[in-house]
DNA sequence: AACTGATATGTAATCGGTTTCATTTACGAT
DNA sequence: ATCGTAAATGAAACCGATTACATATCAGTT
């Protein structure tokens, strides 16, 4: 057994000498102090400090089963939705005693297959978001281990969701009242059930209130894929555009800013998640997701399964919330706008023959 | 013991028995085939493929000491430089075959000593990124468990630095040759060596061009405390400001924003990180602080520490880059923008009266 | 035939905890 | 005084691997 030049840590038997007690004592000093006397437990935890004593999880899951680490795995840690989910998540699981492994699948669906199995042998669970993984595997890992799906629909499989139909038909109707009648969605990658769920109530809403709508995509959900949009988007003649997220409504609205068109006076721009809303100019009109409740009520659900021994399986829904800014507002009219757009217009327009 | 409802997974001694060999025979069927004759290995393999035997990690982990785990430990996973930094370092892990620990410290000294203690038993080694702790405690973690340091000059502990210094002080180079003669850097945590450094560039830079520099403190790196010093910023008279990464310069942009003054016509803004910096309006001047890159090089230092018996440290510095954007610029001049600056003093002299 | 060294495998200790079961002690009831 | 019972603690088995050491086998030397 090689071991390295690092000074050991101290370990329970260290631990029982120094205390003058068994090392049954010292293990049940921090899992089960009620059986002791408030006497020993208060030795045992000086001895403990003095040696700088931490008990071994390695030991502890080995012994026990149970690992005391959960894993939380996103499509893409740089989008911000997924930090303040994970910010969430992790928080909530240090404040239940867990630690969190975390694998970024970069919105890849075999890697996230990968990451799934390479971790279950060292967690008690799994908490899946926004998985683009099949349903079938998404069981199978499912079968093995304890596992929570945010923002997927998945029967029989505990999950999470982040309703946003009611929230995004509202803002329809909101953009409806401030006088547009052209309104476009740019959606995410196809295998997101956020995605499809807002497309659908976009549609659904558009239909109801009479209005022209077309749907644009943005492959991934992104500043640079919202900014390269901008092009379509313009051509289709909409006023106002509904966003798959806060990063591609960014981008949109920096690409239009780059065109010298002003939001809301020549679009009317509406994202989601709220997470970087507030940071922006205009501060943007969105749906807040409640993103870091999401994470921790993902992990909450997680631990509540683990410990029934019965493997409920639990459906919760978390409701989005639409929230008016800066960003929205009624079609600037006036000849400054009006010269303004068909500038803007004309540029695209080069941009499109020049391919 | 509790045992799940789940199937238990089969062990070294249901293949020993199987296969008709001692426990010592499998374990080196996996891990030291070359010392077993082939047809020995191949009927160990067969034996395991029926009975569905996988090597368990944890009982792996605690005999040999090694875990195939790594710990990241940052101060805010909100922050998006340390999304980006903890995106290259978990790639790299995960490309060199280890999975990752998160650990989110909240700013917070105490937490971070927490962590690093609970989960030391878990992880081969420790990458901590901008550590709020003092010395001591780091070296004492780093006495039990190769760690790698990111933002911290800590003698004889491995460490990786963004240089920031020769970048700053172009940076207020920059600012001079633009005619600005009175600046102010917006710092962060006390602790963070960062902030030290940059401070500390941008105090001798002006020194060295005799301009006037007022130091503020935002304590948090965040967009909301950029956005709260904005008062204090302007009571300054400072016509340029640095700030200690991009979040805080982006909520110094957006706070003057809300006193209707503009960037870079009535204040020159410049961030660090290159992190959002193109995605916002005007878009950033600020520091490449090469994130990903960064994180990815720090396990790459880990694993190699790992690698050797031999502790060695090094010290790696990557170089930051100063990028001028649309945000800095000469001092608008003219009637209109003198009219603006007066009415945000106003606004900002009642609110102090106020208090 | 005895010896040597290399090769293949088994035995058992070990990693650092948890937990079952046994033992000791104290105390109130009979 | 004796018994029963509960509470506190210890002894030792156990979790599932790895590995130092011991042993057995076999080919090649002398």
């Amino acid at each position: 057994m090689i071991k390295s030049d690092k000074a050991r840590a101290a370990t329970i038997s260290m631990v029982a000498d120094d205390a003058g007690v068994s090392r049954a004592t010292v293990s049940r000093a921090f899992s089960n102090p009620e059986l002791l006397t408030k006497e020993t437990v208060e030795k045992v935890r000086a001895s403990a400090i003095r040696l700088g004593y931490v008990p071994n999880q390695v030991a502890r899951a080995l012994s026990t089963g149970r690992s005391g680490n959960i894993a939380l795995i996103v499509p893409d840690i740089g989008n911000p939705f997924f930090s303040a989910l994970m910010r969430g998540a992790q928080a909530q699981a240090y404040a239940r005693g867990y630690a969190t492994f975390l694998g970024d699948s970069d919105e890849n669906e075999a890697l996230e297959d990968l990451l799934l199995g390479k971790l279950a042998a060292q967690v008690d669970g799994f908490v899946l978001a926004s998985p683009r993984l099949d349903e079938q595997r998404i069981r199978a890992h499912a079968a093995l281990k304890p596992l929570v799906v945010i923002n997927r629909d998945i029967a029989d499989i505990s999950r999470i969701l982040v309703d946003t139909v009611g929230s995004f038909t509202q803002a329809v109707k909101h953009l409806v009242e401030l006088g547009h009648t052209t309104m476009a969605y740019v959606g995410g990658p196809k295998a997101s059930w956020s995605n499809q769920q807002r497309a659908q109530a976009v549609t659904s809403a558009a239909h109801q209130y009479g209005i022209r709508l077309v749907l644009i995509d943005a492959v991934r959900p992104s500043h640079e894929a919202g900014r390269a949009c901008v092009g379509s988007l313009l051509s289709t003649g909409a006023t106002a555009v509904l966003a798959i997220d806060d990063l591609v409504a960014q981008g949109i609205i920096s690409g239009l800013a780059a065109l010298n068109l002003s939001v809301p006076g020549d679009i009317s721009v509406v994202g989601c998640d709220n997470i970087i809303a507030t940071t922006m100019y205009p501060s943007l009109t969105t749906v807040d997701a409640h993103c870091a409740e999401t994470g921790a009520k993902a992990i909450d659900l997680l631990l509540q399964t683990l410990s029934q021994q019965s493997q409920s399986q639990d459906r919760k829904v978390i409701n989005g919330e639409f929230i008016a800014r800066a960003s929205t507002g009624p079609l600037a009219h006036g000849e400054e706008a009006f010269t303004r757009r068909s500038k803007a217009a004309e540029v695209i327009e080069q941009l499109a023959n020049s391919k």
